[in-house]
DNA sequence: CGGTTCATTGATCGTGGTCAACTCGAGTGG
DNA sequence: CCACTCGAGTTGACCACGATCAATGAACCG
């Protein structure tokens, strides 16, 4: 809270907030672009597509997310947004960005850490897929998301979370397929690991998940933490 | 080029450049953190851990790129930095760097340009990894680093590029074992459509290549382009 | 020289993809 | 009210892509 001056601004920079259905695209792949977006309530992702359909996840944004510019300079979107839950998105111009970042300094460095915690997100997701078996993927997504969602670490035996995923898109964010996410799901609830069904998460054996998701040190910090600047 | 007096802004807020050999560490992950780097001259990269030695390519990293600022607040490297080639780094304590933010709106711009940039990079990488098949990442890889060191779109057949690469490198970098690296390269040599061989790439058929890669159609231009803030 | 590291190739194996069939709801319209 | 569709989930059978294991060669260096 730095202050009713700096709300002040904040309100006359943004545009009206716009809702959304579940499933709704906030914009396109290569759809030009010249908005940021706050996400205020709901889950929504990032995908990227390749010309022949293949899609990937690069992150999920829980409330508080920031996301939608681009380089500036770059016309673009490089990824699409999509709304997993009814969303509400606050909508602020490049314009009323920069006049916001240049005023505020701590809008600036607040913004600057979404971006480079969002950096971080995504080398986690990077190693994951890159370097785990499907199981370890299916857990560290697991993991990630219910920590992300519960701002708490570690997961403890018992935990239950609500994570508005379709096993179609486990699949798209780990790089399988949806009959083996289905598989590997299979598997954590005969092991008496985790439960997820209906889209929720039931975790059974914290120290196996964990242990499934083998995660470098530093990262739990990052998901539970949040940012050390107030403004907004 | 703001003006001299920026110029010398950053003279006054850089530490002694740092001179590092092929392979040195830069840092080290969970290596605390406050300082943030440029790089000058020669290509180094970022890698992600797991702790039982499995390691992740996050990106490379090429002259001009800023690297090593963490989200404030969060102590520690969630990378390492390697130098690939002998490289130049210029040093700037943390204070440092949010002074000059604070007092040269187009430092801070850049800034911000290149974390971003930097993110989009890792995206791409991301659904390689993700989608591709092992000689789609390959192609993909090899496309991206040309374009990015050439900085131009698109390539021609006949180019010819020196990628500071190792097999084990690029098998980081894509998720594969090295020597099914090795196959995929030499099925490129066979199919005649790019040879790399002691760390130097000649594109033989760039229509084939790019065909293999697959790329969403914005990347080449963010691969290529330049900061549109012309400091520094 | 022995000792690296990097590249190369063959043989074999298994993780995860592909294909197919089926269930189970939640709409939706005749 | 029931047939119909559509999406999400589930399971089995089969197969192939890429990993693994192993051996060898070339270049470089103390």
């Amino acid at each position: 809270m730095r202050g009713a001056a700096a709300l002040a601004a904040l309100e006359a920079a943004r545009k009206p907030a716009r809702y959304l259905p579940p499933g709704a695209i906030v914009y396109h792949q290569e759809e030009p672009d010249d908005v940021a977006f706050n996400l205020i309530s709901g889950w929504a992702m990032l995908t990227q597509s390749l010309p022949d359909g293949r899609r990937q996840v690069l992150r999920f944004l829980l409330p508080g997310a920031v996301f939608g510019p681009t380089p500036q300079g770059q016309a673009l979107h490089g990824s699409a947004a999509e709304a997993l839950t009814p969303a509400v998105l606050c909508v602020i111009p490049r314009e009323g960005m920069t006049a916001l970042r240049r005023h505020w300094p701590e809008f600036d460095d607040r913004l600057m850490w979404c971006i480079e915690r969002d950096a971080e997100l995504a080398a986690g997701l990077l190693t994951s897929i890159g370097q785990r078996t499907a199981i370890e993927r299916v857990a560290y997504l697991l993991v990630e998301l219910a920590m992300r969602a519960l701002r708490r670490f570690p997961l403890r035996n018992g935990d239950t979370v609500a994570l508005p995923l379709t096993q179609t898109v486990i699949a798209e964010a780990t790089g399988l397929t949806a009959v083996h996410v289905n598989r590997m799901l299979r598997e954590l609830r005969q092991r008496q690991v985790a439960i997820f069904l209906q889209r929720r998460l039931t975790v059974l054996d914290a120290a196996a998940l964990l242990a499934l998701a083998s995660l470098p040190p530093e990262l739990p910090a990052l998901w539970t933490g949040t940012s050390p600047f107030s403004f907004a």
